[in-house]
RNA sequence: GGUCCUGUGGUGCAGUUUGGAGUGCACGCCGGCCUGUCAAGCCGGAGGUCGCGGGUUCAAAUCCCGUCAGGACCGCCA
């Protein structure tokens, strides 16, 4: 950390630039042309514009494209980080593509009616060209440029010819500048930035850890941390007061589209707080984050982004689920799930008779066909309902008829009761569950997302903080509450009398920030009451012993002293791969992994030789197998 | 651990249902031509263990079994 109380700010990476002011006045970003001349350079390629007429250039980069059109004129499209310009060539040009070149020559407008307007530079060209050849290259084995789809693994193994391609020079400056921000936000509202050991201590806990054998003491192991949640616990009763981290985390989990072993959090506690603090914080950081993001992609476009607009909202979890049926709801697709239980009471109809009874309703959804229909039931099953009753809304003779195969069951002014209850009109389609409370809103919540994302015509970014998650989650293999967050959260004041008596409705001072849908991170009020502590392990199965051997130490350091606190961590690479639009947040992250968890470029893992497996304690035989071959 | 999809010159595909000579398309690559193109154009050429192994068959890219690799999802991810 430097002097003024702030960390350092070498991660952005403008350090070419000299000791120049690295802000620009009057705003946090770094100033156009920041980083651009080098000993080689004078200018980035796509920077060039018909105001710079007549000025004499260096550019460096890779050669894009080579026209060649006979032996006196050619052009060379040269690429950088900053796009592409063109360079004419009076006469032949030894210059293939991907070829790494310098190009020395004057800006100067293009002739009239041969301007690109395609490209940003496509106003100007590099005339009187004089082109040194920097390095050779083999030819790509994929074309460098956005339209071309490569085989993912090929682009793995070649990842850093990839990375020479718009899409992921986006993504990656996309992503620096979110973290940039988010760094700033965290400083400015007064976080300490700390950095917590990758080397950590095992706890049998939660997800699956990557184990690192000790090399001074054989046998014995450290674990990369799945999350910081304990350090910077110990952080709040250290006094450190606010902490943040952009902090690496580590899950041996198999991987999916938005799931790779390691991936990068937002990390943050307060103390003395309540949860309005942390929503407050971390709002402040994811939405600055996202404006980032938004301000980069309008750069890189020219003007042709049009960012979404961004809203930010809150309700509680019971809500969530009774109004959407999950609890991390879209907050962009039409319609809620209704009550129907009034309107429904006394019917005869098995299916539509429970301890609830709700209904959703699809808008223009009549048209459906009964295959359609028929894969709504199933899904509604898969998904726990007992079943599921559809009715379109139909209109004859004035009076609105439902058209079901329940419809004669029910007589004609229960029809129409019905459609209106659930503010269904003539050509809508009405689902209905009855059962459960929660079998019967989360079918219909995922119903809710099936329609309405086959619909969705909405760019929106609708961010919602969901809170007071129940303290418990179902049960355990042996009939005892679940911690549905983790051990140490605290439990609603208002439910705490209810703590041994009736877990199941014990909410908790949990929290989720949700986006669309996806779930961004989650976080809570932390316990810091011994006693209130020793009610949950309790709860849990977890005797004294037990608690001392797996958290002693975080149980001792609260007994020092520790001051009430929380916190929150924000998924990173979803919320970049979100602001950029990409479906896996491979796209957003420099070398991903494939979903067997191998490295195509380097081939990691690989085996150890014999050597580094006695030094680390580990059997040599370890050693001798080799990774099949194929593909 | 499971379900599903994919694998054919350097790249992306078609061919597989109904077995008959590595048959085709686009891009790239190599050579030639071409003085305003911009995914330049025109002419010519090279390039293949049809992921791998086994089986059925007179004959397999094609059918069967196994296996490897990649992807989507379930389980898993407090």
């Amino acid at each position: 950390m430097s002097s003024d109380g702030r960390p350092a700010r070498e991660e952005l990476g403008h350090e070419r630039a000299g000791g120049e002011d690295q802000r620009a006045p009057g705003g946090p970003e770094a100033p156009v042309g920041l980083g651009e001349a080098t000993a080689l350079r004078t200018h980035l390629c796509g920077r060039l514009r018909a105001a710079d007429e007549g000025q004499r250039v260096r550019v460096c980069g890779w050669v894009a494209r080579r026209r060649e059109h006979g032996e006196h004129l050619a052009f060379v499209d040269l690429r950088d980080r900053s796009g592409l310009l063109q360079c004419v060539v009076d006469g032949q040009v030894d210059a293939r593509p991907e070829w790494v070149v310098q190009v020395e020559g004057t800006v100067r407008r293009r002739p009239p009616g041969t301007e690109n307007p395609a490209l940003a530079t496509g106003e100007v060209e590099l005339g009187d060209c004089v082109l040194t050849v920097l390095n050779r290259a083999e030819p790509p084995a994929f074309p460098v440029d956005d339209r071309a789809e490569v085989d993912e693994t090929t682009r793995l193994r070649l990842r850093y010819v990839d990375l020479r391609r718009p899409r992921l020079q986006r993504n990656l400056r996309v992503r620096a500048a979110m973290v940039g921000a988010i760094r700033r936000a965290m400083d400015e509202q007064g976080f300490c930035e700390v950095e917590t050991p990758m080397l950590w201590t095992p706890t049998p806990e939660g997800a699956r850890e990557f184990a690192v054998p000790s090399r001074l003491q054989p046998g014995r192991f450290y674990v990369l941390p799945q999350s910081p949640q304990i350090a910077k616990q110990l952080l709040m009763v250290g006094g450190l007061d606010r902490y943040y981290q952009i902090a690496k985390c580590f899950r041996d989990e198999d991987l999916r589209a938005d799931r790779q072993f390691e991936f990068t959090q937002l990390d943050v506690e307060l103390s003395f707080c309540e949860p309005a603090d942390v929503h407050a914080a971390v709002s402040r950081a994811v939405l600055d984050a996202l404006a980032a993001a938004d301000r980069v992609l309008g750069e890189l476009t020219a003007g042709s982004y049009h960012p979404p607009t961004t809203s930010l909202t809150s309700m509680t979890w019971r809500e969530a689920m009774d109004r959407y049926g999950t609890d991390k709801p879209d907050l962009r697709l039409p319609g809620e799930l209704v009550d129907l239980a009034a309107a429904l009471a006394g019917t005869e109809v098995r299916a539509l008779q429970g301890p609830c009874v709700r209904g959703l309703v699809q808008r223009g959804g009549a048209t459906l066909g009964r295959g359609r229909l028929d894969a709504l039931v199933e899904q509604a099953k898969a998904a726990g309902a007992p079943g599921l009753a559809w009715f379109r809304v139909q209109e004859a003779d004035g009076r609105v008829v439902l058209d079901s195969p329940l419809a004669r069951f029910l007589d004609p002014d229960r029809h129409e009761a019905l459609a209106k209850a659930a503010g269904a009109a003539p050509g809508d389609l009405l689902l209905v569950v009855a059962g459960e409370w929660r079998a019967c809103v989360e079918p219909l919540g995922q119903l809710r997302v099936t329609l309405g994302r086959a619909a969705l015509d909405d760019d929106s970014r609708r961010l919602c903080w969901v809170t007071e998650f129940p303290l418990f989650d179902g049960v355990d293999d042996e009939g005892r509450p679940a911690a549905a967050h983790h051990p140490f959260t605290m439990p609603h004041p208002e439910d705490l009398d209810r703590l041994e008596t009736e877990p199941a409705s014990v909410r908790s001072l949990a929290y989720d920030l949700v986006l669309n849908g996806w779930e961004l991170g989650s976080g809570s009020i932390r316990v810091h009451r011994e006693d209130i502590q020793r009610r949950i392990f309790a709860l849990l199965g977890i005797g004294p012993e037990e608690a001392e051997a797996r958290f002693g130490f975080l149980l001792a350091a609260f007994r020092t002293g520790a001051p009430p606190h929380g916190g929150f961590a924000v998924g990173i690479d979803r919320l970049v791969a979100l602001a950029v639009g990409e479906e896996t947040i491979r796209e957003v992250v420099a070398f991903p992994k494939t979903q067997s968890g191998a490295d195509p470029l380097t081939g990691a893992p690989k085996p150890l030789g014999p050597r580094q497996l006695r030094e680390l304690g580990l059997p040599p035989t370890l050693g001798s197998s080799s990774p099949g071959s194929g593909g």
